[in-house]
DNA sequence: ATGCCGCGTGATACCGGTATCAGGTCGCGA
DNA sequence: TCGCGACCTGATACCGGTATCACGCGGCAT
């Protein structure tokens, strides 16, 4: 019953800690803190003290003591992504090892709440973050520069940033790609539709246009393209602006414009998706346009899930190691906390493509 | 360049602004913090000198001092799962509305997690936070106990906890899964699986036994159960525990008791299941065994999402209001923030069974 | 010219910890 | 018996904010 503290308002505090058990402010705080030394009897006084009145060290003045908070910073697109989820998932498992809390935050792709959720970051003090960004050119990247020079050390995962010269852990998204569509053309398929989201208004009419707005999109996203080009190349299909879809990624448009590359005169016979809300809106299209997969179209996405191998017939899909996604990243940021030199360099990890049976050859 | 500020070493502080700007640290202070009096042209000054040093105010120390942090904490079992990361995105859209942060914990349906989640809290010092506890009897709530008695408002959402007089924002699970169980019986089906979760090793034999049963399960399972013995007496259909499933509701164990109870003589010719989960993991029972739904197996699952809506045949599944739920107990708990007499009642959402094409009448 | 009032500003105590350091006690050797 | 050192303990400065309060200065009334 912590309930008799007397006239004290709020949580007990250290000082109320000290007058219970009878000693000094620095021996309660020496004992409760567990540094050092405090002779045996009293540090059962102090003890039984605390445990009387239920006492917790407030983090927020340790804090301010010593400088560091033992909490990690995270920041992702959005949490309510599987992808993400596991990568955070990744990342407080690990933290939490090594005795570190994790605050999440999310940014739904949006830059402005990137900037506002890194300010809380460095407002809390986090002792180091992890991110996500948005982020694509110099321009943008002002906020992350901000953190850098405070002195905070900051990891970047599943996005590389080129502006940026921090260490990133990411999946090989080009190799990745690249297995996909070939495995595409293996069945047989040329009209490959590629679902993208660059901020392109419209598909670019050439490849160096294409590249170029590569360099404008998210660097996974930039990476697929290229995965998906190499794949094309080398079986020498000539790229068509006609069947890339460019935009943002709503299941909405995917399935807009997946429907329009299904209406071409010469319509795609398989497409490939580089997230997963894109596969249930391709699969929306499909429905709609009364065709099935894979007899008149093949299709293959990123990130496997349980629903996509019970979907029938189960879906082939490619599959990111999400939580050593996390883990390697909250790894590196612990070890640079921990004063280890930082390398940055590209940690990749390899994701792998589950075949299952959504690929046939075209009809 | 905010890196000629000499020998500080950390990030600027009010006070080196204040010595930059040439005025009283008080006056720097007054002027960051937007409070009481400075007349226009110190306040430009200290303004600049903090544009030019890049200050940001220590909201650590600030909270030290105020003695509130404008913080919310929410712990939840799985942010993985998308019924809770659309929950804490409720929680969190409403709450950085009206200017406060929130920190996320998952306790993966650990109780010592959930222990540990909330001593994070207490020791940040979080202003309130929303748990959706896995604790069921009294003797699990002491941690939650504890916070209220530190003065630390409370709000559960999701799971209402009978030992705890709280306020508690949730759906009409019974009622939900009554019209689920009454929608598969109207369609003509008698032996109808329940796919539950209680801790008990093997399924109660009596009903009695049952309704103890699910005093010490989770409220949410708790209300499912009720529901679907609701629409069986209703429909003078005999309860059978050996079509329901109990133990922990992992995807493994959901597929080997929808297959067991598949292989009865007398076998189930529909499912109700009671998380998301299950639903995957009695969809690979049925093709296990060869089984197509709705024809062999009819199939009403908790959980709306869009790949429900993609698959072939289309998933009827309940949608619970996920974003409101959280918006509306981040509302109750700010509330209670600010002063406003904590009423601690029951908040009940309704959620909405959405009919497509997974029920048939039994073959 | 003097006194009083009020406004604007800066000095300072405080939040609850950590960490340094001074001082008191005790034991042991000379 | 005295002195010195080791060993504990408690007093206190500090972290970076907030908030109270005292003080100096100018203006206005008398």
């Amino acid at each position: 019953m912590p309930a008799d503290r007397g006239r004290a308002a709020g949580p007990p505090t250290i000082s109320e800690v000290a007058r219970e058990a009878g000693v000094g402010r620095a021996t309660a705080a020496r004992t409760l803190g567990g540094y050092g030394y405090v002779s045996p009897e009293l540090r059962e006084r102090v003890l039984a003290a605390a445990e009387k009145l239920g006492y917790r060290a407030n983090a927020l003045a340790r804090s301010m003591s010593t400088g560091v908070s033992h909490t990690l910073g995270v920041i992702v697109a959005d949490i309510g992504n599987p992808f993400f989820a596991g990568v955070v998932r990744g990342i407080s498992d690990t933290s939490r090892a090594r005795g570190f809390d994790t605050i999440v935050l999310s940014t739904y792709e949006d830059l402005d709440e990137e900037v506002a959720a890194t300010n809380v970051l460095i407002d809390k003090r986090v002792d180091g973050f992890i991110v996500a960004s948005a982020a694509v050119d110099k321009g943008e990247v002002a906020h992350i520069r901000a953190a850098m020079e405070r002195g905070i050390p900051v990891v970047l995962v599943d996005r590389a940033v080129a502006a940026l010269d921090l260490d990133a852990v990411v999946i090989d998204n080009r190799e990745a790609a690249r297995e996909a569509v070939e495995t595409l053309i293996a069945a047989g398929h040329r009209r490959i539709g590629f679902v993208w989201g660059p901020p392109a208004p419209e598909a670019p009419a050439t490849r160096r246009e294409l590249l170029a707005e590569a360099s404008r999109n998210l660097w996974t996203d930039g990476e697929r393209l290229r995965g998906y080009l190499d794949a094309l190349d080398d079986a020498r299909i000539p790229f068509d602006p006609e069947v890339v879809m460019v935009g943002r990624k709503t299941e909405e448009r995917v399935t807009q414009e997946v429907a329009r590359m299904l209406a071409l005169p010469d319509r795609i016979t398989a497409v490939f998706c580089t997230e997963t809300d894109a596969v249930t809106g391709a699969l929306r299209a499909l429905r709609a346009a009364g065709l099935a997969y894979p007899r008149d179209v093949a299709l293959i996405g990123f990130d496997d899930s349980s629903w996509a191998a019970v979907m029938e017939p189960p879906l082939t899909m490619i599959e990111q190691p999400v939580h050593e996604l996390g883990a390697k990243a909250a790894e590196v940021l612990l070890d640079t906390i921990a004063g280890t030199e930082p390398r940055r360099e590209m940690h990749t990890l390899r994701s792998r493509l589950i075949v299952r049976s959504s690929v046939a050859p075209p009809s």
